[in-house]
DNA sequence: ATCATTTTGTTGACAAGGAAACAAAATCGA
DNA sequence: TCGATTTTGTTTCCTTGTCAACAAAATGAT
């Protein structure tokens, strides 16, 4: 295997487990609520005016799935809804109390989690942290092109 | 947000549009074959002696997702199954000729992925390569010890 | 050798998410 | 301005994967 294939995969895999051992983590600190659950307060408390459609695109998810999402967590009492007086079209979301409190524990989480991988990115140089980024940058744009290229593909089809 | 959190949603965020833009490639080339199906193929083809246990493990499946995938790649005559004469428990799975096309397809495109992202990787240094990879060997090791330390508890419980 | 434990694979009930069809509102184009 | 197109969100049906319970074979302990 060369090392390009090495990095993808071998971040790949990191992520993996990173992802099952923060789930679990938070499965136990936050009891009845699942991951894409925190997930989707996480951003909701984040940004000002989510609502379905960029909460799809953010997590790479279909609409329908965010919209069946929403509402479960509307009915859980984590989030309310609410409109613009000029557009009844869109509706945004915003945490309720209950949601904030949600929100503050998974911060304090991802506090932990910080804490608990201190070490290892204490051993990474300005260098390499500049590198990795530079290459998520490079990389990431050029599949934007690359998916852009395919989205007018899609339309000349 | 810091460059610790930076790299790491930089390549979740990354792997994401990889895997969204790969899978919508493979499924205008392998139609009617979904990425988990190819990618079952893949290993199958790649490992002697693969069975339901294995494919769970590399792929962070249960086995029940495994079983009810291998069957459906055999009633769709892609994978045979077959068992040791000293072993009536394990069942091993190998690609049929009809599945070894999937596989030399699938391998094609793979190509065609590295093709395209050859000029991103051109411009990463030696030095920057080392890096991640010594990055994410580190984190991994320390995941791997964290995940330990959790599988004590989780007995102990 | 025998009985308990572990490993391996399967099944059924369930939940999450995707695709397509749809309605309602907004925007665009002439 | 007004009809066509696009955007936004919802619902229904379907697929995929998990969990839990299970059966059968292998392994281990005594």
């Amino acid at each position: 295997m060369n090392k390009e294939e090495q990095v993808i995969m071998g971040f790949r895999d990191l992520l993996n487990k990173l992802v099952w051992l923060n789930k679990y983590k938070m499965e136990k600190s936050l009891k009845g609520y699942k991951p894409t659950e925190v997930h989707c307060i996480e951003y909701i408390g984040n940004n000002v005016d989510a609502n379905v459609t960029k909460l799809a695109e953010s997590f790479y998810m279909t609409r329908s799935a965010m919209s069946k999402l929403t509402k479960k967590l509307m009915q859980k009492g984590l989030i309310e809804s609410y409109q613009k007086p000029d557009n009844k079209k869109e509706i945004y979301f915003r945490l309720t109390e209950q949601g904030k409190v949600i929100y503050k524990i998974h911060e304090e989480l991802h506090k932990e989690f910080r804490e608990r991988d201190k070490a290892v990115f204490e051993q990474v140089t300005e260098e390499q942290f500049d590198g990795m980024l530079s290459f998520v940058e490079k990389y990431s744009k050029h599949l934007d092109a690359e998916i852009k290229k395919l989205g007018i593909d899609m339309k000349s089809e």
